[in-house]
DNA sequence: AATCCGGGGAG
DNA sequence: CTCCCAGGATT
C-alpha cells in the first residue's frame, strides 16, 4: 500500500513530465477564472469548455463585470453548454462577491461552499488551485481514479460510496503544491484513468492500482443503476409577424430551460394550425422529449403580450438571449 | 442506445 | 437522509 505522501509525490511527478499545463484558465489561475472553469467542467468535458471560457472570460474578465451584466446576456452566452442552472447561480454568486464580499472570494471551505452553485468539490478545487489552501475535490476525474484504485466494487455515486471515497480523497492530499496535485488527478483521470480503454501501461500508479492488480479496470467503476426512461411530447407554436420576426417567450426561472427563451409550447395541435415541420427529438438523461414544431397562421392559442415575450428577427438577433438548444436548431432552420 | 457528470432542492 | 432534476458529448 501507497502512503499518502508516496501517492501525492507520484502523482505530482507524472503531472509535471506528463500533466496538461496550457489550459485556458491555467495561464491567470485568479479565483474568479478557476471558479468560471470549474463551474463550467461540472458536467462538461474540457474541449466543449474551452471556447465558452475564451468567450465568456473575453466578455467578462472579472467578477463586477459578470456582476453587473443582465441575466439574460449570461444565459446567452452559456447556450448550448446545458444545465444552466449553472449560469444563473454563477449570476448570483457574482453579485454577492461584488456586492457583498467587497470583490474577494472566500478562502475557507465553510463560506465557499455557501456559494450558489459551488458545492464541496468545486469548493477544493477553487481553493486548492487559486489559493493554495490545503482543500481535497471529488470530481467524475477522481472518483474512477480511486474507485479503480481501491478497487471498490459499488457504485461511486451511492451515498456510502462518496463518502468513502472522500475519505481517500482527503487521506492523499499532500499540504504542498495542492494547487497541481488537484489539476494532477484530473489530469489523471481525464488522460489516463479513462472510463473506457484506461492506458494503465503508462500510469504511475498502476503497481498499486488494486483494479489493476484483480484485472478489475474494465469493470470499475461500478455503473449507476439503470432508470427506466419516460417519453414525452410537445408542440411548440411557431408565429411570424409582418416583418417576418417570430415569437418567443421567456421560461419560468425554475425547472427545464429554466431563464432560457422559447417558443409557446401547447399539448394539442389548435386549429389555427397551417403545417407541421418534422419531429424534434431531444433526449435528457431521465426522458426523451419529441417535439412537433407547428406554424400557426394567428396567435388564438396564446397570448402575445409584450410584457411576456419578444419578436425574434431570425437574420440579425438584436438581443443577447439564452435559447434552449433545440429551439436554437429550429430558429436556424427557419432562416 | 447507453453512459457520464456536481450541485440544488424537495420530500 | 434519499430521491429527483437537468443537456449535451462520447462511445
Amino acid at each position: 500500500m501507497l502512503s499518502s505522501e508516496a501517492f501525492s509525490q507520484t502523482v505530482l511527478n507524472w503531472f509535471d513530465e506528463h500533466g496538461r499545463h496550457d489550459l485556458p484558465w491555467q495561464t491567470n489561475k485568479s479565483p474568479y477564472f478557476t471558479w468560471v472553469s470549474e463551474i463550467m467542467l461540472q458536467q462538461t468535458q474540457v474541449s466543449t469548455v474551452i471556447p465558452y471560457f475564451l468567450h465568456f472570460t473575453d466578455t467578462f474578465p472579472d467578477v463586477h463585470a459578470l456582476a453587473s451584466a443582465p441575466l439574460d446576456q449570461v444565459l446567452h452566452l452559456w447556450t448550448g453548454l446545458g444545465y444552466y442552472a449553472r449560469a444563473r447561480n454563477l449570476h448570483k454568486t457574482a453579485q454577492i462577491i461584488s456586492h457583498e464580499l467587497g470583490g474577494a472570494f472566500p478562502n475557507t471551505l465553510e463560506e465557499m461552499e455557501a456559494l450558489p452553485g459551488i458545492g464541496r468539490s468545486t469548493a477544493g478545487a477553487i481553493l486548492s488551485i487559486s489559493m493554495g489552501v490545503r482543500a481535497s475535490i471529488l470530481d467524475g476525474n477522481v472518483k474512477r481514479v480511486l474507485a479503480r484504485f481501491y478497487a471498490i466494487d459499488e457504485w461511486p455515486g451511492a451515498p456510502k460510496v462518496q463518502a468513502a471515497l472522500w475519505t481517500y480523497a482527503e487521506h492523499n492530499t499532500p499540504t504542498h503544491r495542492v494547487g497541481d496535485y488537484t489539476q494532477a488527478m484530473m489530469d489523471l483521470g481525464a488522460t489516463l484513468c479513462r472510463r473506457t480503454k484506461p492506458a494503465c501501461l503508462l500510469c504511475p500508479i498502476q503497481s498499486h492500482c488494486q483494479a489493476y492488480a484483480l484485472g478489475l479496470t474494465h469493470v470499475l467503476p461500478k455503473a449507476r443503476p439503470k432508470k427506466h426512461k419516460p417519453l414525452k411530447t410537445t408542440i411548440m407554436l411557431i408565429h411570424f409577424n409582418e416583418p417576418r420576426e417570430v415569437w418567443l417567450e421567456k421560461r419560468p426561472a425554475k425547472g427545464i430551460w429554466g431563464g432560457l427563451w422559447s417558443l409557446p409550447e401547447t399539448e394539442e395541435l389548435p386549429d389555427t394550425v397551417l403545417k407541421c415541420l418534422p419531429v424534434i427529438k431531444h433526449s435528457f438523461s431521465h426522458y426523451d422529449l419529441e417535439i412537433t414544431p407547428a406554424l400557426v397562421k394567428k396567435p388564438e392559442c396564446f397570448q402575445v403580450e409584450e410584457a411576456k415575450g419578444l419578436w425574434y428577427n431570425l437574420d440579425q438577433p438584436q438581443q443577447s438571449l439564452g435559447l434552449a438548444a433545440p429551439v436554437k436548431k429550429l430558429l436556424a432552420s427557419l432562416k
